[in-house]
DNA sequence: GCCAACGTTGGC
DNA sequence: GCCAACGTTGGC
């Protein structure tokens, strides 16, 4: 099982969103990069651990755990012309962007980017890497122990 | 609002 | 294929 970080503006789709969504679920529309695309497509599997991070608001960081809970399918908002995600180029037959589900494990306290940044243990992190901006990053089995161990976390699956 | 960094576009 | 221009991300 591998373990991922994937941002989320909370004005979007925060933790909060995810919890009250039905099943505790919701489709992770909106991505238009084919790096982060690549990532759902071919590398994710169901089960995998998801860090849930807030971007782009005033208390950027880890707000939750979650995992995935699909396998990949096409993001039907590339092909509403009323959607901000929509995709003239895109084509039915051959869908430019997919996603996949991501279902709530944990709600916890926020663990601050500031924190994250603070911590010898995430330096690595390639979220944390000078200039990133990918909205979904691998995390290592050792940043996704020592981050579960810090907010508190025991999952089965981890 | 600013700005660094990166991705995408499109002319050539 | 190159590369300048432009758009986006995301913290501050």
């Amino acid at each position: 099982m591998r373990h991922w970080l994937m941002k989320s503006e909370p004005d979007e789709a925060s933790i909060d969103h995810l919890a009250a969504a039905p099943g505790q679920c919701l489709p992770w529309t909106g991505v238009r990069n084919y790096q982060a695309r690549n990532f759902m497509r071919d590398e994710m599997r169901v089960g995998d651990g998801v860090l849930f991070y807030h971007s782009s608001c005033p208390a950027p960081g880890i707000a939750g755990i979650a995992e995935v809970a699909s396998t990949p399918y096409p993001d039907p908002t590339q092909f509403d012309p009323a959607s901000p995600y929509h995709d003239p180029k895109s084509r039915r037959e051959d869908p430019r962007w997919l996603l996949v589900d991501v279902r709530l494990v944990a709600r916890t306290a926020l663990l601050p980017l500031a924190a994250m940044r603070e911590d010898p243990a995430l330096a690595d992190m390639a979220t944390l890497r000078r200039g990133n901006r990918l909205s979904i990053t691998p995390v290592t089995p050792g940043e996704w122990a020592h981050v579960l161990e810090r907010l508190q976390v025991r999952w089965a699956r981890a």
